[in-house]
DNA sequence: GCCATGACGTTCC
DNA sequence: GGGAACGCCATGG
């Protein structure tokens, strides 16, 4: 197992219990910001045996990424709810309140840095004429 | 090594 | 706030 999938288990782990963090969060707190799919990755690569609370993650949209159908989405919510995390009328978690760490959903500040950040390429979309 | 896929994120409309 | 498009990183064929 590479170790950038231990680092990202051992951040999942450092979750306090009733907060949760974003896919994007712990990519980056794991030292590969952007790597967000690869933290799902390695989610869905755990047992049900495994000591990594997993369904302390969610997406940046304070939603459960998986299918609603999906087993282990109700596991998730359930686990989340018993924790005391409070989910909205749209199935949402409010990151400002729940997120860990809090710095991370300050609201105020992150987005426009990373934005700026990740002004690498200008989008040359537009060839239509 | 190239191509496709995925529990995602950000930007633009 | 929602949908479409592109980027990102790691894995599998």
């Amino acid at each position: 197992m590479n170790p950038f999938y231990h680092r990202i288990y051992r951040v999942i782990r450092h979750i306090p219990k009733g907060r949760v963090a974003t896919y994007g969060v712990v990519a980056r707190l794991a030292g590969r910001p952007g790597a967000a799919r690869t933290v799902g990755w390695a989610l869905s690569a755990l047992g049900e045996d495994s000591d990594v609370p997993w369904w302390r993650v969610l997406n940046v949209s304070g939603r459960i990424s998986l299918a609603a159908q999906h087993h282990s989405a109700v596991v998730q919510r359930a686990l989340l709810l018993r924790e005391g995390v409070k989910f909205a009328p749209g199935g949402t978690v409010n990151l400002a309140v729940f997120g860990w760490p809090a710095e991370a959903y300050d609201t105020v500040a992150p987005a426009r840095t990373r934005a700026a950040a990740s002004r690498r390429s200008p989008r040359l979309k537009d060839s239509r004429t």
